[in-house]
RNA sequence: GGCGUGAUGGCCGAGCGGUUAGGCAGAGGUCUGCAAAACCUUGUACACCGGUUCAAAUCCGGUUCACGCCUCCA
């Protein structure tokens, strides 16, 4: 069966075919680091991670590459207000970033170049272009690409220059430009940029923010190389501009597959500081929330959908979607911990039916997750598979061997779905007063002291923890 | 203004021409001392109007609504 994704280049459902065989190159746009990253920007990170891990899954040998942005008019202008350097300000957010990609357990890029560390590559690149006569040194003395001489510009995002907004781009430094459009490839010092400039062939300044993206993925993974991804927002034109840049500078074919992810809203509406209404990763840990809730959800909605984010503020169930993230999960945690403890010691004997239900579950699984990550058909399977196990332990039991089989095929999902904890169950330290309590209700029950055990429960109840009454005796969880 | 995406049952969300998606919530039941968990049963769903077809949520046209890009925003 072969992998396909929707590549936005043909806007169509493709077979893929790696460059290589059995290997993948892909770059993904990573984060401007001048500020924490909100769920929006996390769900783009989750879907590349899907992506991965599912490339993974086929059999694929995956090398990724995550920029990170320390260098633009943001991160220069924060940096400065916060009275630090611009490598002090951008550290901070840098290792917040990976903090944050560690809590939503995304499986770490194999390099995470930074802008800054690439500068020489990125001018050299600019020379290639001035040299081929794409660029040329504006009014302002900044390095511009001039877009008309690319034959297809704007060609990903389908863009038309004609029928562009007139008078919208036409501001401040515009007109140093030949064309309005034309972007900068190098920007000329200013005064406001304080400290923060790199020597080149043009004088003091700072590169440009496409450039970095065609410098540093073409350094790590090669003139022309399978995939690229980002958000909607990106496509647009900083991967127009990417494409301009690289191909016209090499050649050659930059890119086969461009996957770009939708957004993130909110209740319906855009994301954004001025209504107030973007979270991130840490405020909803604030709230409760663990990161393979967060993680749940944002991988939840297929990443070409958009995803809405439900907030209630004020209402008792603030977050909606999280709390559904949350009692799906719990549904999957009693489900693997019924079998880990049937691993662990059952009397009952192998199920002849367990190898149908298993192959099936994987196939549908599979077939789902390669055709353009269709993580609703992956999750209908595992969940499926969990209703039929259930039904089968309820019926029959299921043996020690048999135990082991389906929590193999767990550890295999969640190779691709991180969200399962198949085995690192944090079976929460019993306090004792609590296993106190559930003995001494045990001993109540015994004596059929019904009204004196359900007492117990209730304190129990109020002091946060569960009873679940097995048939191997009463458990104790965390509620 | 130009280009594009989407509207599915109480909510979230698959489906890409005929056959149960799945999750959450609800109802009834089995099990249990009672619960919980689990299992079984249960839902007049496909924005609207036309058209194509033996057959449409699924294809075509139109309408309405929502959203995005065209502003270095994932």
């Amino acid at each position: 069966m072969s992998v396909k994704f929707y590549n936005t280049l043909s806007r169509e459902l493709e077979e893929f075919k790696s460059i290589e065989p059995g290997k993948v190159g892909m770059y993904t746009c990573g984060p401007t680091v001048y500020n924490y990253a909100h769920i929006g920007n996390f769900r783009a990170y989750v879907f590349e991670d899907l992506l991965r891990r599912v490339l993974k899954y086929a059999g694929y040998d995956v090398t990724q590459i995550m920029n990170l942005t320390d260098v633009d008019d943001k991160t220069i202008r924060d940096s400065q207000a916060a009275g630090k350097s611009l490598n002090d300000f951008t550290a901070i957010y840098k290792e917040a970033f990976f903090d944050d990609l560690n809590i939503l357990r995304v499986e770490p890029a194999e390099e995470y170049p930074a802008a800054t560390d690439n500068i020489p590559e990125m001018i050299e690149l600019i020379q290639i272009l001035i040299d081929k006569g794409y660029g040329y040194i504006g009014d302002d003395g900044s390095v511009y690409y001039s877009i008309e001489k690319f034959e297809c510009y704007g060609c990903l995002g389908r863009i038309n220059l004609e029928g562009q907004r007139s008078g919208v781009r036409i501001s401040t430094d515009e007109y140093e430009k030949d064309q309005a459009a034309d972007f900068a490839l190098w920007k000329k010092w200013e005064e406001a940029d304080g400290d923060v400039w790199w020597e080149s062939p043009w004088g003091k300044g700072r590169p440009g923010w496409h450039i970095e993206c065609s410098a540093m993925s073409m350094k790590y993974l090669g003139n022309h190389f399978d995939m690229h991804t980002g958000g909607v927002d990106n496509m647009f034109p900083h991967h127009d501009d990417e494409i301009a840049q690289s191909e016209a500078a090499t050649g050659e074919k930059y890119v086969n597959y461009w996957l770009h992810c939708e957004h993130l809203m909110v209740n319906n509406g855009k994301m954004s500081k001025s209504k107030g209404n973007f979270f991130t990763l840490r405020q909803l840990i604030e709230k409760g929330y663990t990161g393979r809730e967060v993680r749940w959800l944002l991988l939840n909605t297929h990443y070409r959908q958009k995803l809405n984010f439900l907030h209630a503020p004020g209402e008792q169930l603030e977050f909606p979607g999280l709390e559904e993230a949350r009692t799906a999960l719990k549904r999957l945690d009693v489900f693997t911990s019924r079998i880990n403890d049937l691993a662990n010691g059952s009397k009952a004997t192998d199920w002849g039916g367990l190898d149908v239900v298993l192959d099936k579950a994987a196939a549908r699984f599979k077939a789902a997750l390669i055709e353009d990550l269709n993580i609703s058909g992956a999750q209908a399977a595992l969940f499926d598979l969990v209703r039929e196990i259930n039904r089968a332990i309820d019926e029959q039991g299921l043996s020690q061997k048999d135990a082991d089989i389906v929590l193999s095929l767990l550890r295999k999902f969640d190779n691709v779905l991180s969200v399962l904890d198949v085995d690192d169950q944090q079976e929460d330290e019993v306090p004792v007063d609590i296993q106190l309590l559930a003995d001494k209700r045990q001993q109540a029950r015994k004596d059929k002291n019904w009204s004196e055990a359900d007492r117990l429960r209730d304190e129990l109840k109020q002091a946060g923890w569960q009873i679940v009454d097995t048939p191997d005796g009463a458990k104790v969880v965390p509620l």
